[in-house]
DNA sequence: GATACTGTCTACAGCGACTGTAGAGGCAAG
DNA sequence: CTTGCCTCTACAGTCGCTGTAGACAGTATC
C-alpha cells in the first residue's frame, strides 16, 4: 500500500521533493516508513495531507496556522469554531494587506502620472520618493515583503 | 557639519540603528565619516538620503530597486526614462500581488460563509482547504509571505 | 571622582519558508 | 554494464532585517 516514492508523491501533490522533506524536518508531515535502502515510503493519505497543506500555503496560512489545522484535522469531534476563528484571521490579515496594497498602488500610480520626462534630475517620481511628506496618508506599514 | 551620531540620524530618518548599519554593510549608504573613538558620524545630506530609502521601502521596493534608484540619482543627467521604469515595474508587481489577494480574499471569504458550526469532523471550512477543486480559480500563485 | 545609565561598537545567530548545492548511493531500462 | 534519473544527508543561501553578546564611549547625577 505504502509504495509511493518521494518523487511520485511530489508530482501527486504538486510540492517539490525538497519541500516535503523540508516539511518533514518541521514536524508537518510525521516520518515515512523506510524502504530496505532507505528511502520514503508514502501512500495516499499522505497525497491528501500534503495536498491540504498546499491549498492551504496557497490560501497564505502561515505554517503555524497549518499545524493548528492538522491537528484540529486529528481530533473531529472538538467544535468547529476553532478552524473558523483560524480561518477569520487569516481573512482578516488578508484583508488588511489589501489595504496596504492599494495605498501603495495609489501612491505609485500618482508618482508615475506626475512623470514627465526628461532628466533624472528634475525626475518628479524621484522627488516623490525623496519628499515623504507628499503623500496624502503618513502613515505606512513597512510590508515584510512585496 | 557631519556632527550627528547613529541614533540621531535614526531618529531623524525614522530608521533603526541596527538597519543604518545593516544598509552600511550592503552598501547603500556609503562608509560614514567616524569620530575619533570610532562613531560614526553623519550630516543632513545622509538623512535626507536615508530618507529616501525608507520611503521607498514602505512603497514596496525591492532593495535591489532601492539601489538602483540610488545610483540614478548620483547621475542627474540621465534620461528620466530609467527611473520610470522601476517605478512601473514596481506598480506592476503590486498590481499583480493584489490580484493574488484579491482572489484569497474570495475564497477565505467563501469557506467562512458555508461554516454552519458543528464539530471539526464535519466542518466545511475544513473541507474547503482539502478540497481544491471547489475552488474556482485553480490556479494559485504561491504568496512569499502574506 | 564614582556611579549609573544610555549610546555605540563589532560580530554573529535567527526569523520564515523554503531553495540550492555537494557528494554519495539506489534503481530501472537499454 | 552503463546510462541516466531518483533519492539520500547535511549544510549554506535567500531577503530584509532583528536580536544577542560583550565591550567601550559619553553624559547625567550623586
Amino acid at each position: 500500500m505504502k509504495s509511493m516514492t518521494i518523487g511520485r508523491l511530489s508530482s501527486a501533490a504538486k510540492v517539490k521533493v525538497t519541500t516535503i522533506r523540508y516539511y518533514e524536518s518541521i514536524g508537518l508531515m510525521g516520518t515515512p516508513d523506510r524502504s530496505a535502502s532507505g528511502q520514503r515510503l508514502y501512500g495516499s493519505l499522505d497525497v491528501e495531507r500534503l495536498s491540504f497543506v498546499r491549498h492551504a500555503r496557497e490560501l497564505g496560512f502561515s505554517m503555524a496556522a497549518i499545524k493548528d489545522l492538522i491537528g484540529l484535522q486529528t481530533e473531529p469531534d472538538r467544535d468547529c469554531s476553532a478552524v473558523n476563528s483560524i480561518a477569520q484571521k487569516q481573512l482578516s490579515e488578508v484583508q488588511k494587506r489589501l489595504a496596504q496594497l492599494e495605498e501603495l498602488e495609489r501612491e505609485l500610480k500618482r508618482m508615475i502620472k506626475n512623470c514627465r520626462g526628461g532628466k533624472v534630475g528634475g525626475c518628479q517620481v524621484m522627488a516623490a520618493i525623496n519628499d515623504h511628506s507628499e503623500c496624502e496618508t503618513d502613515k505606512h506599514q513597512r510590508l515584510k515583503t512585496l
